[in-house]
DNA sequence: TTGTACGCGTTATCAA
DNA sequence: TTGATAACGCGTACAA
């Protein structure tokens, strides 16, 4: 059985197609009457406009790609979440794409939905390039991203207080007694790396405990990456006894590698981390961290998607995410 | 500037839009040299192909649906993964969508991606509704349903053994000695629920224990499921030294409410779960689990969607996908 | 208020 | 080997 067309409607319900499109699409002027019978004939026939004759017609395709580093990261599912729940309530479809934080990969991804036509771009991760994505985004629009710092009038900006959380997470540790506080970071360069330590050090500075480059390490931000750099960093300077991961995935392993080296926690060594994922406060011990909206970033970002395609001159400020502090098992 | 169109390319290579069409999808008789001429002309634009037409004409849109219950999930990332890089392989695009096991949902998912043209539908989860489903696959092709049973010719199937991933699990339970084995299992009907009872069941029967029903507790899959589940067990049948439990989340939820009981994992309680999703061999105490490949299970179902495409008429067997057992700190 | 005619960008059919 | 023409299903000026 074939799929009904707008002219079978049209047929059956005896006007012109032209009607039909009217009723259905509440434009125009159109007679009561005649505007039940179509949707009489509409219902009859299970008839759906059919998506890719509508887009050819208005460039519209109502479909959004969203493009994150890896949705097996804990972060991003509630992104993503948030991202899809907003566009479902706007008849809007999410096509999902991982760049496992290659920039080579993100262009090509991005390359690859400019074609499939989709609406607007979400964009999460570290991914640099500025050039390319400059070039890109010259060609396309709407864009927005999340945590990254490019100017540029198709692309909008959301960003997480990154400096404000780090130096809350910080300025708690030292509240708890502690001074010598070493610093997981991300090894890639990123915006909310860079912001993370700027709030660390901030927060040892207005505490009059020197900053010492020394007692932060780099490492992937993951799991394996924290658990390595805890290991270092004990390894170099075993008099530390409290640490800031640049996310909570680097807390939870640096936790985990405390536990391997029979250290008790927060007894020996204090953890606090950022984000704030699920997995947090589940885990023995639960982890102190930063707490990030995680569903509101994907939210924001959705519903920005459309106000720039409601109002494509418009220019939009950029949205600024507070954090706030949840401390538990790991550091108290 | 507007996006160069068949007819550019057409125009600046001297020749029709039918010939570039053959250049481009490498069809047809064509000459070398006005080949080459027109890739020239498409590379000169930064020719692309516009998607919505082309599949106005050819009756398909390069892209497909994955249902799930929830991308928060942690068994569902990985899946999606595998069926994103898989579908990225063969240039697919996947349209992700979130029932939350609400079999309404499931189904309004369903029509708005058939509506939206997908070429296939990947459908996860636990939501049932058989009669319905029927009825959807009455007019949709092609589908694949993992760990479900429907026997429909537009639906093909892809199965865990769930049973004797089970039986696996309690065996090795009975092997460390113990002999009052608990359940936590998941109240909401689904196949692999039946099918993790009957190998929890078997593996007691042929080591002559008695299969009792009392001891098996039904909750939510999730941590806190299980962890409520725990507690109930343990209230009603404390002498239980050990349980199954239905997933590794509910697992999990299992150990933290034994550690707030202040009962030692796995000295006072072994856990054993099911899935092996990542923050299983994370955790302290890490969880012995039956191991799930979830990324094959993604790759598996894409695969199975494309072949089904290549050849609509032909029938395909059911998949098995095998199970291990790994044993871990929660039950040694 | 309703209908006619055209165009969106591509592929398929058939003739040259 | 190539090109003209028709379709795919819909929205929208414009005419009636």
């Amino acid at each position: 059985m074939k799929r009904a067309t707008i002219e079978d409607v049209a047929a059956l319900a005896g006007v012109s197609r032209q009607t039909v499109s009217r009723a259905i699409n509440d434009k125009g002027e159109i007679s009561p009457a005649t505007k039940e019978k179509v949707m009489a004939a509409v219902r009859q026939l299970g008839y759906r406009p059919n998506r890719q004759a509508q887009s050819m017609v208005t460039q519209r395709t109502h479909t959004v790609g969203l493009v994150i580093p890896d949705i097996s990261n804990l972060f991003f599912p509630e992104v993503a979440r948030g991202v899809q729940d907003t566009a479902q309530q706007h008849n809007y479809n999410v096509l999902l794409c991982n760049t496992d934080d290659d920039p080579n990969e993100e262009i090509r991804v991005l390359n690859s939905l400019q074609a499939q036509g989709v609406d607007g771009i979400i964009i999460l991760g570290n991914a640099a390039e500025q050039t390319a994505m400059q070039t890109f985004a010259d060609s396309y629009a709407p864009i927005v991203m999340v945590n990254r710092f490019i100017d540029h009038p198709n692309i909008n900006v959301i960003n997480v207080d990154n400096e404000h959380g780090a130096f809350l997470a910080v300025a708690h540790l030292i509240q708890q007694g502690h001074r010598k506080i070493g610093m997981l970071a991300n090894k890639n360069f990123s915006r909310s790396q860079v912001r993370r330590v700027r709030g660390y050090e901030k927060a040892l500075t207005e505490n009059g405990i020197p900053y010492d480059e020394a007692l932060i390490v780099g490492a992937s931000p993951t799991l394996e990456g924290g658990y390595n750099a805890l290991q270092q960093l004990l390894g170099e300077h075993p008099e530390i006894t409290a640490v800031f991961t640049y996310n909570d995935l680097m807390g939870i392993g640096a936790i985990r590698a405390a536990h391997d080296l029979a250290k008790q926690v927060p007894h020996d060594l204090a953890v606090v981390g950022f984000d704030n994922i699920g997995l947090s406060s589940i885990f023995i011990p639960s982890l102190s961290s930063v707490h990030v909206d995680k569903y509101e970033i994907g939210q924001r970002a959705m519903n920005r998607i459309l106000d720039m395609l409601d109002s494509p001159e418009q220019s939009f400020a950029p949205i600024e995410l507070p954090v706030t502090l949840v401390t538990r098992e790991s550091s108290t």
